[in-house]
RNA sequence: GGAGAGAUGGCCGAGUGGUCGAAGGCGCACGCCUGGAGAGCGUGUAGGGUGCAAGCCCUCGCGAGUUCGAAUCUCGCUCUCUCCGCCA
C-alpha cells in the first residue's frame, strides 16, 4: 500500500507507475472518493463534537432542562448516525482501491513484459556431456528417487513423492540452506503454513491472487505459497524498536500454488508442482531506500553463494516493470541452467518492497528519536526445493546414470559422494 | 468436541451508565538532590485520523445493538486460562 499523501501529492508518478507495471488503476477516480472522505469525515466529527459536548452539558442538568437537551441530542445523534454509515461506505470504497495501487517500480529497471528482463550477470559454463545426458525424470526413475505416477494417483497431477536419496538429497539442500544463513546472522524459523486472509493481503497476494492460493473455507484459512507471508506477518501490528532492527528470518516452510492457468506448461518431472519446500530469507529493516537496496544486494549475494556452493551454473536477471508483483520495486532472478530444458530456469526470486507491505501489515518501528515509521521488507529464496534438485541431478550425472552429490551436501548425505543404482 | 473463567495503556491493576483515554503501582525518560551511586522528591510516558495551528475526532480484544450518553448493559465472534474427552 502506499501512503495517501504521497498519491495526493505525487498522482502523475503513481500513475506512471501503474503503466510501466501495466496495471489498470484510475487514480484520479481514487482522488476523487478520498477528497469527498474527508469532506463527510469533517461533517461527521463536527457532528460528534457537538454531540460530545452537549453530553458533558447533559450530565449537570436536571428536570426541564435536561429533557429539553436530550430532545435536542436526540436530533443530533440521528444525523451523526446517518453520516457515520454514508463515511464507512466510503471509507471501505477508499481501502479497496488502495490495496489496488500498485508500488512504483524502480527507475533502472527495464520497461516492458515477461521476455523484457536484462541479464545481469552469469556463472559458470553449462556442461557439455560427452554421453546422452537423461533429463531429471529419467535418472530419479533409474535410481528410484521420485514417484510422479503414485503422486497423481494419491493427490492428483503435479504432486510427487520423493524417496530414497531424493528425499535425503531434498532434506540436505534445505538444511545446507539453513546452516549457511543462519552463519550469516539468520533466526531460522518454522513457520505456520495456514494463515489468515490478513496475512495474505499484508503482504500483498490480495486481493487479486485469490486463485493461486489453496484455501480452507471451513477455517477461512489460507495454504501460504511462500513462508514469506508467515514471516512479513511476524510482527504485524507493533511497534519494533529501532535498536533490534534489522530483522533477518531464515523460515523453513512446505509452500503450495495452485498454478492456476498454467494447464499444459512445464508438465514434465518436478518443475512446476503444487507443493514444495522452501527456505526463505526475509528482512525487515529501516525505512530508509539506500538500505533496502544494500540489503536486497545482500539477500541476492546470499543465494547465488549457495548455488555457487552447489557448483550449478546459473545467471542473474532483472524483472521488467511489467512482470514484477504489485508490491515490488526491483526484482531479481536467480535462473539455474537445467541441461534437459537446454536452458536457464528460475530457481531463486529477489524482491524489495520499500514500506508496501509493512503499510499494509501495520508492522512500523521507533526511531532513536521516538518517531514512529513504517519498516522496510524484503525477501529471497535461499533454495526451493525439489525444483533445485532438477539441476543437480542433471548437471551431476554420469554416463553410468550414477549422479555425484555436491560437495557441500555430502555432510548432510551421511557422507555419500554418488548415488548409485541399487 | 463439552463445561467454566477471563480479555483495560510497556507490565500489574482499579473502574458496573455521564465530567474516564481511563485511578494507583511498576517500569522507562528527564530534572532536583549526591563527591558518585542508591533512596527520596518532581515532571513526563499509547496509537491513529484531521487541521497552518490551537484544537477537534476515533480507539478499554473484534463486530453489532440498547441509550441523549457505553470501558461499564445486551447479542455474536475471536483469543487466553482451568477441567473433561480425543490425539501426534
Amino acid at each position: 500500500m502506499l501512503d495517501i499523501k504521497y498519491i495526493r501529492e505525487h498522482p502523475e508518478e503513481v500513475k506512471r507507475g501503474a503503466q510501466r507495471k501495466r496495471i489498470d488503476i484510475d487514480i484520479d477516480h481514487l482522488l476523487a472518493v478520498d477528497s469527498n472522505r474527508r469532506t463527510v469525515l469533517n461533517e461527521v466529527e463536527a457532528l460528534r463534537a457537538k454531540k460530545n459536548s452537549a453530553s458533558a452539558r447533559i450530565a449537570g442538568l436536571t428536570g426541564a432542562d435536561k429533557q429539553n437537551a436530550i430532545i435536542e441530542m436526540k436530533e443530533t445523534a440521528a444525523r451523526e448516525k446517518e453520516q457515520s454509515v454514508a463515511l464507512k461506505e466510503i471509507e471501505e470504497e477508499l481501502q479497496a482501491l488502495m490495496l489496488r495501487v500498485p508500488m512504483p517500480p524502480a527507475d533502472d529497471i527495464p520497461d516492458g513484459g515477461e521476455n523484457d528482463y536484462t541479464v545481469l550477470r552469469t556463472w559458470g559454463e553449462p556442461r557439455k556431456f560427452d554421453f546422452e545426458p537423461l533429463d531429471h525424470v529419467e535418472l530419479a526413475e533409474r535410481l528410484d528417487l521420485f514417484d510422479l505416477a503414485r503422486g497423481a494417483k494419491v493427490a492428483g497431477s503435479r504432486f510427487y513423492y520423493l524417496r530414497n536419496e531424493g528425499a535425503l538429497l531434498h532434506w540436505a539442500v534445505c538444511r545446507y540452506a539453513v546452516d549457511q544463513l543462519t552463519a550469516k546472522g539468520f533466526t531460522p524459523m518454522t513457520v505456520p503454513v495456514l494463515v489468515k486472509r490478513e496475512a495474505m493481503v499484508g503482504t500483498g497476494y490480495f486481493p487479486g491472487g485469490e486463485d493461486q492460493a489453496y484455501k480452507i473455507p471451513e477455517d477461512e484459512l489460507f495454504l501460504v505459497g511462500t513462508a514469506e507471508v508467515p514471516l512479513c506477518a511476524f510482527h504485524a501490528d507493533e511497534i519494533l524498536e529501532e535498536e533490534e532492527l534489522p530483522k533477518l528470518y531464515a523460515g523453513y516452510s512446505s509452500c503450495f500454488r495452485r498454478e492456476a492457468g498454467t494447464y499444459g506448461k512445464d508438465t514434465r518431472g518436478i518443475y512446476r508442482i503444487h507443493q514444495f519446500d522452501k527456505v526463505e530469507q526475509v528482512v525487515i529493516c529501516q525505512n530508509d531506500v539506500q538500505t533496502s537496496i544494500n540489503f536486497q544486494e545482500q539477500l541476492q549475494q546470499n543465494a547465488e553463494e549457495i548455488v555457487q556452493a552447489l557448483g550449478l551454473p546459473h545467471r542473474v536477471i532483472v524483472g521488467a516493470a511489467g512482470d514484477i508483483g504489485q508490491g515490488q520495486v526491483k526484482k531479481y532472478d536467480i535462473e539455474t541452467w537445467m541441461p534437459s530444458r537446454t536452458g536457464y530456469g528460475e530457481t531463486h526470486s529477489c524482491s524489495r518492497f520499500y514500506d508496501f507491505q509493512a503499510r499494509r501489515l501495520n508492522l512500523r518501528y521507533r526511531t532513536k528519536d521516538g518517531e514512529i515509521k513504517f519498516c522496510h521488507t524484503l525477501n529471497n529464496t535461499a533454495i526451493a526445493s525439489p525444483r533445485i534438485l532438477i539441476p543437480i541431478l542433471e548437471n551431476y550425472q554420469q554416463a553410468d546414470g550414477s549422479v555425484v552429490v555436491p560437495e557441500v551436501l555430502r555432510p548432510y548425505m551421511g557422507g555419500m559422494d554418488v548415488i548409485r543404482k541399487k
